[in-house]
DNA sequence: GTCTATATTCCGATAGAC
DNA sequence: GTCTATCGGAATATAGAC
């Protein structure tokens, strides 16, 4: 692959694991077993970094629910749920909520980004909610809206809860997430 | 106030507005109008501070507790999710939250007190589940655990979720928690 | 595109005077 | 308990050679 790409992705793992303020090039150049100087050179400051990593995000999403244009609202919602449990078995939060956490200490270039990435996570899981409401696949009450960020929030957050508890209470709260739904 | 508290209560809102690895004992010094070194006479190492600070936490939620000791399940959840209200207006994420996204970047003693502080959290909503559910006030159909966890990164992430969309949804999320459980 | 070398700033921490 | 002064280290970033 090539350098650019190997530090966004790179970047990435370190921003999910340790948080944004806690890593930084030098970090990057030892795992590329390159100098420092040289990340410099692909991101001239780490603000473009940042905004790099959250719009390989952006496109990344924007494939996924490519993919799964086509399936049926299950499906699609264990897709966009397949995120976090990855994330989960590699020990990452999200992206969302580490850089939330951060938010005030991140240009805002970053700022703006992230507000993008969140924009596009929320109304992708809102048009999945409705495309399975009005099939007949998904019930649900309340606001699709306050619907979509519950769930948002379950995941988001059980990635971070369950560093201090249990890795099988992210599993049982999934299962939860789609009984719930879909009985 | 005694300037010992000063500095956990300081340094208690920048882990909630910044996070743990962007504030210093600088930025602390300069709220309280004092060097930097007199900040290190009460707390010699910022892990120091780091664990006062999160057993500040255990100890307030220890006084809500008992505060609410005899009132009824519902007042006790409406207790409970006040904290979140009170940090949402502040604009300030939970130290839970904060402190899971750096949970690799600070000492184990600090990673231990969280524990520790989840701990009690997690225990004492389970009682309020529990007791608002053998009282006939409170319906749900899964295990009380998993519903206490789901309550939690509920209210949890939309303190960083709703720094991104809008404040308005942490209200109504909050509100659908309590409808949720005692319709 | 990667390197060496360096500038600058900031951080956590300590010694010792008052 | 607070101060001045300072150390060692690490961070972001840049200049210029190869």
């Amino acid at each position: 692959m090539d350098t650019r790409s190997e530090i966004i992705r790179i970047g990435d793992t370190l921003i999910r694991e340790k948080g944004y303020n806690a890593f930084s090039f030098s970090d990057i150049s030892k795992q590329l077993k390159i100098k420092n100087a040289s990340i410099h050179y692909h991101f001239p400051t780490k603000t473009l970094l940042g905004v790099s990593i959250v719009r390989e995000h952006i496109q990344q999403l924007e494939i996924l629910k490519q993919k799964n244009s086509k399936k049926d609202p299950l499906d699609k919602l264990n897709s966009f749920l397949s995120i976090y449990s990855t994330a989960r078995s590699e020990n990452k939060v999200c992206l969302v909520g580490s850089l939330a956490t951060d938010l005030y200490t991140v240009d805002e270039e970053v700022q703006l980004e992230l507000k993008k990435l969140v924009t596009n996570i929320l109304q992708w899981v809102i048009e999945i909610l409705d495309e399975g409401k009005s099939k007949k696949k998904f019930k649900f009450q309340i606001p699709t809206r306050i619907k979509a960020i519950m769930i948002i929030t379950n995941m988001l957050a059980s990635l971070q809860l369950t560093r201090l508890t249990n890795e099988k209470d992210f599993q049982q709260i999934k299962q939860t997430i789609i009984k719930d739904l879909t009985e």
